[in-house]
DNA sequence: CGGGTCTTTGAATAGTTTCAAGTACAGTGG
DNA sequence: CCACTGTACTTGAAACTATTCAAAGACCCG
């Protein structure tokens, strides 16, 4: 039996004790669909349920008043979101193409949270490592570095397809369309990626990509 | 008794249970102090303690390959940092002027977790907000959250100083210190706030200031 | 094969950074 | 008490990067 379903594959767990089983709870569940574009959950509504992705994807973004979105985070098979204290969410998540996931809840049994942490620390970890990007990396380093990103998440492949359309990946990074357009064409111009459609990449030179993104 | 000295003030606690008194095992710990600048811990060290700023201010940051700086973080009193899973840290924590703060072991007694889920929780909010700043807002409107957020953690004191300096605040807006100081300038000039010295902040107009960055 | 959406490309603009001085400030020693 | 010195901060001008606006091209689905 894997007990380190909560982390992604790859990522050693430090501190954290894993005792606790999530994994019976959850396993047991129905998974729950949604179809591309379907939200999960919105601001304001009330909090107090976990999920974990099953199959699909998902996207958690919050919108500022003017209107310009920033997408926090993308979440694939196995990963979970929505954990936070509030008791009511501020951010949306929505399905990326056909999406199930299944969901605990955090009111009924408390203990479950334990089993969570390290899902939590995974999200922190992974939200300060987005500040660095977006705070202090050039639009090119961004785009490459989130093909790497999606590379690993895609079981290291050189060539996959991106679930997401172009204005998902700008308003993660916090650039443009037209930015993240340009800097794929930049990528492909050097040799380094080549495009199969519009979302099908292939990594030519891995290693010149990760050189880019420091 | 206290028992929601793990969270700052103002912020509610939902879903997240509380019960595991974290409080007795910490106050009876020592201050460590430390001068400023001094480092609390660095990438490559060892993880396994949780820290807790008792007085001071402490700023977690990360460098990129070319030497960029990326501060994820400011730390006040009360405030929990150094929390993650993985065995070794990635970050970089240092004091901002004469800091102390008291820490527990992670290892040692696991159950030291359950009460610190509630800071982890609020550790990751942050992070989060933080990247909507620095993925969405102009130079100014970085700034004047900026303002308002050190005002909020001051005590929403209307009249404060600043802990750090201007490449701190630089470094975590995303920004230069140039733009800091020419964004600071035009907040001036508009009559929103005041400069007493370097450090000294006055918000005359707090209401403008919190529609400036939305 | 057609229609609508998504993506790419181009040109002009706006905002931030970079480089270079100049100014204010705190601490030190005369 | 005041000049001196180093650091931190501000200001200006030029260069650069990303955005905006506009249009053309590619792709997907029925």
């Amino acid at each position: 039996m894997n007990t380190s379903i909560l982390v992604s594959p790859g990522r050693l767990i430090g501190a954290v004790p894993m005792r606790p089983p999530t994994q019976g709870q959850v396993e047991s569940r129905p998974i729950i669909s949604f179809i591309d574009g379907q939200s999960i959950y919105s601001p304001g509504q009330r909090a107090g349920q976990a999920y974990r992705v099953e199959f699909g994807a998902v996207r958690v973004y919050r919108v500022l008043a003017n209107g310009r979105r920033q997408i926090l985070a993308f979440h694939f098979g196995g990963n979970w979101f929505g954990l936070q204290n509030e008791d009511r969410h501020r951010s949306t998540a929505e399905a990326i193409g056909a999406t199930g996931v299944k969901s605990v809840s955090l009111q009924e049994d408390p203990h479950i949270w334990q089993g969570l942490l390290p899902a939590v620390l995974e999200n922190f970890l992974s939200a300060q490592e987005h500040q660095l990007v977006i705070g202090r990396q050039s639009a090119v380093e961004r785009v490459a570095g989130f093909l790497l990103e999606m590379s690993d998440r895609s079981g290291h492949s050189h060539r996959f397809e991106l679930f997401m359309p172009r204005v998902d990946i700008a308003d993660y990074l916090g650039l443009t369309i037209e930015t993240v357009s340009r800097s794929l064409t930049k990528l492909k111009k050097k040799g380094i990626i080549k495009l199969h459609g519009a979302r099908g990449i292939e990594i030519v030179a891995y290693g010149v990509l990760q050189k880019l993104c420091l």
